[in-house]
DNA sequence: AAAGATTGAAATGTCAATCTTG
DNA sequence: CAAGATTGACATTTCAATCTTT
C-alpha cells in the first residue's frame, strides 16, 4: 500500500511539474482553496488539510503568493489570522493542471479498476479518514 | 486516497521515530533488504525498490551505516557496484520497530476492515504496482 | 561511451523559539 | 498566558556534475 501511494505521488509530482510547473504540494493546496467557502481558508485550517506543519504552509503560500497564484488577506475579525485565497490567476492554473491530474491518476491508478472497484474502494477509503483516534494527532480534519 | 494514505504515512513516521528513532524511510529501506537474498541488495535496486534517487539512498544508507544497522560490501564481480547488507544489529531494530509498525497499521487501517476486505485490498494495490508505467499517454497537451 | 555510485548546491519541510493579538 | 502565524536553524531529498569501472 505504501509503495502503491508513493508511486502515484511522485509520478503526479512529475507530470505536473513538468507539465505546469506546480508541484502536488501546490496543486492539492490550490484545489483545497478552490474547494473552500468563498474560495479561502485560514492558515491554520488550510495546513490541517493539507497535511503541512505552520511553518510548512506559511513558506508554501509564500511561494504561491510570489507566483500570484494566491494573495494573503487580514481577518477582521481577528488580527492574528490570516486568509490565504486562490486568484484568478491561480484559479486558471489550477483548471489547467486539473487536465494533467485526471490523465495520470486516470492512466496510472483508475485504469485498473471497473467501475464497481472504484466504488468500493472510495467506500473504504472513506472509512479510515473519517475516523481519526488511536492516538491524538495534530493533524487531522 | 492520497489523503488516506498520506495520513496513515504520517502517522507511522511519528510513532516509529517516537519508539524507535527509526523514520519510516529508513524502516522501509531495512525491511527491503531483510527481504532481499541474503539480506542484501546492490544500492540502485535497493533505491528503486524504496522509491529514493540514487543519490537520496546514498545519503540515507549512510545515516543508517552510522548507526550499525547496514553495512557496504564491495561487488567482487563488479567494481562499481555496492551492495548494502542489513547487520544483526539492522535486524534486531527492525523487528523491535515492527511491532510498532504493526500496531499502528492495524489500529489506523487494517482495523476498519474485515478479511475479506482486506485481501481484496491488496488484490487491488498490486494491480497498480505491477504496471511499471513510468511515461504515461500525454493526454494532457 | 554507458552504468553504478557519490558529491555539491539548492529546494522543501520540521521543530523550537518568537512576535503579535485575544 | 493561549492562539495564530512566522522566522531561524537544521534535516532530508533531488538535480546536475563528477568519478570510477565496464
Amino acid at each position: 500500500m505504501l509503495q502503491t501511494h508513493a508511486l502515484v505521488v511522485r509520478e503526479l509530482d512529475r507530470q505536473l511539474s513538468l507539465h505546469h510547473a506546480l508541484p502536488v504540494r501546490e496543486f492539492d493546496t490550490l484545489i483545497t482553496l478552490f474547494n473552500g467557502p468563498g474560495q479561502r481558508l485560514r492558515m491554520s485550517e488550510l495546513a490541517s488539510r493539507v497535511m503541512l506543519s505552520p511553518s510548512g504552509l506559511t513558506r508554501l503560500v509564500e511561494r504561491l503568493e510570489r507566483g500570484g497564484l494566491v494573495r494573503r488577506e487580514t481577518d477582521a475579525s481577528d488580527a492574528r489570522s490570516f486568509y490565504a485565497v486562490l486568484t484568478p490567476a491561480g484559479l486558471q492554473r489550477l483548471d489547467e493542471a486539473r487536465v494533467t491530474h485526471n490523465a495520470v491518476i486516470r492512466e496510472l491508478f483508475a485504469r485498473h479498476f471497473n467501475d464497481e472497484e472504484l466504488a468500493r474502494l472510495g467506500t473504504l477509503w472513506r472509512k479510515v479518514i473519517g475516523n481519526g483516534d488511536s492516538t491524538p494527532s495534530p493533524a487531522a480534519e
